[in-house]
DNA sequence: ACACTCCGTAAGTTTATACTTACGGTTAAG
DNA sequence: CTTAACCGTAAGTATAAACTTACGGAGTGT
């Protein structure tokens, strides 16, 4: 499966969203990341777990904490899906342009 | 809720980016996009539905068929999103290299 | 009027997954 | 060595959502 879609089903989620903006903020334990959310903290680090197989977060151990910061693999490749998908949408509508003038002079 | 998010909620499902890729080809009916998929029209419908309300997806009626395409504005959504997270995250990361920065200066 | 095609929706079922609690491992500190 | 903080994983449950079948409406042709 592409890195592509990883992300796409990652981000998916509300609460992985949430989790996933807040590490914008920068590097953030687990039990900061957790804190103050409406869901428990072995939740968060599943969330978390699916976030780094998605390529968008990276793990760095320090002491007995693990801090949590966003990976721009999957965001990356997040804008190249996105990229990819624009131009063929918009290939599509130079064609169904092109259609729609072929119809015009035919009717003339 | 912001529109980029629904988009992502709807591309959170790997059989509703299968729809949504298909009609990237150009307008097609329910009936074509269906056709050789695993699932059922009707479930066709229902995914379809979902990517109308997410900005991804613009219908027009045409005699007894309803004719789907991309619509743009949930990219355009999707891709501000993702850019203004590049942003903050490109922020993140020039304040963790300031602090290391201002780190190095006082341990010399 | 009738038949046929194309489609959306309702109702119900099934399946995926988000979540909780419980537990154990690892590290640092007293 | 004990205690405590921090975290990941396992197991089980609960909930959301993807899917099916059944149905009816709207348009088109005969």
């Amino acid at each position: 499966m592409l890195l592509a879609e990883r992300t796409l089903d990652a981000l998916g989620d509300p609460t992985r969203r949430l989790i996933f903006k807040r590490l914008k903020g920068g590097n953030k334990s687990v039990e900061e990341v957790a804190r103050g959310l409406s869901v428990s903290r072995p939740a968060v680090s599943q969330h978390l777990k699916v976030l780094k197989t998605a390529g968008l977060a990276v793990v760095r151990v320090e002491g007995t904490r693990r801090i949590y910061s966003v990976d721009t693999r999957g965001l990356t490749a997040l804008r190249g899906w996105l990229d990819g998908f624009w131009d063929k949408t918009l290939m599509a509508f130079r064609d169904a342009a092109e259609k729609e003038a072929a119809r015009e002079r035919e009717t003339r």
